[in-house]
DNA sequence: GTCATAATAGACCAGTCGATCTATAACAAC
DNA sequence: GTTGTTATAGATCGACTGGTCTATTATGAC
């Protein structure tokens, strides 16, 4: 006898995502977030809680979307070289495109230092996604595409750093030849981890 | 027959320094201010006009600070490589120990994507370092200590990537690691960069 | 149809925010 | 001393905050 929920909490969180990245987590009110989600004042009380529920929800998909279709990227078929390849240039196009809205996983660590239930979620994204990239890399070692001294992990971490980095910065109007930089120094790094025998598909090794 | 300020502005900034990179901007209460800066409320908006007047000023000083010994650091006497893994080690440092309070620079950039004046403090700090960075690899360069075909201003712009990403993950409690690869990496390029006649001081080339 | 719940609209709450104002005390300049 | 300014203490302000409440409508389950 009861009635199902009408409307579409995935999509009704969406909208939240793009909010809590445009303003922020403080800088957003409820009124703000009832205009925007498309719904009134007590339907996203019953629905999430408060607003800190909401937002937790909201981190959670933002996380589940954009680590999802970079594991994806990853474990695609082909040369997982190239795959890691094509997802640092993926990352390096939105951070240099930077519509005006940032990664809300990084403003969401600078933001919620003092609030373990948010780290939690984003630590988990970060691991997951620096998991893939050494995933990647393990399996570029076993193909033979990479030297059998290199480490994945090492290398994977370094990436992750550099990539979260570029989230920063790209929040800085002028950035954009540091992010080239760092881009470029990254894909150097995986040339150089590459063997020397498989040709690299990629653009030429720029020395450095 | 005026009277001149008492209180050690100075001192009160840091103060504010601290509070700011605790809690952030928005989450920092006049009277917190207040109680922890020692001055009355009138008096904080008597020398700086108002809250927000007050972290730009902290924003400033922090820079200075922060950007000023490390520079210093990088024009020290002796071997300009050297001298910036010294930066680049005791950067490290700072981001693993992480006592709780993250940079302020990195949260300022996070925290303030829409105002231009904050930006602007900012982005001159960072400027200020990644310029340090690149004159540090020019002058080794121009020694003989840095190759001839390497890129001070790529290597100094993917430095600086890492660097600022290193001030994200510190914030997450499980990033020692990740910290850990990222330096390791970031020695191993300058490593790669150097002459290889000119034996490297620092740690063996980690290989990758 | 009946019933239980979802959803809406909007009033309402106590609490906090940043900021201003008044009044008073302290103190350097003259 | 007098004067002018700084600093303090604290009341006060309007605006806004997140959250709760009531009343009403809409709609699927039975």
């Amino acid at each position: 006898m009861a009635r199902p929920r009408t409307f579409d909490e995935a999509e009704v969180l969406e909208r939240a995502v793009d909010l809590f990245r445009e303003q922020g987590y403080e800088s957003t009110s409820i009124p703000e977030l009832i205009t925007r989600l498309g719904i009134c004042r007590q339907s996203l009380y019953n629905a999430f809680g408060d607003k800190r529920g909401l937002y937790l929800a909201a981190l959670e998909r933002y996380g589940e979307r954009e680590v999802g279709t970079r594991l994806a990227l990853l474990e695609a078929d082909g040369s997982p070289l190239e795959n890691l390849r094509t997802v640092i240039r993926g990352w390096a196009a939105l951070a240099t495109q930077c519509p005006g809205d940032g990664c809300l996983t990084v403003s969401a660590i600078v933001a919620n230092g003092d609030d373990p239930e948010a780290l939690a979620i984003v630590e988990r994204q970060v691991d997951r996604l620096e998991q893939g990239f050494r995933s990647a890399l393990a399996r570029a070692q076993s193909a033979g595409e990479v030297k059998a001294e290199a480490s994945p992990a090492r290398l994977a971490g370094a990436l992750i750093a550099t990539c979260y980095g570029l989230g920063v910065l790209s929040r800085l109007p002028g950035s954009g030849p540091r992010i080239g930089d760092a881009v470029a120094v990254m894909l150097g790094l995986i040339d150089d981890a590459a063997s020397h025998d498989t040709a690299p598909i990629s653009a030429p090794p720029d020395e450095l």
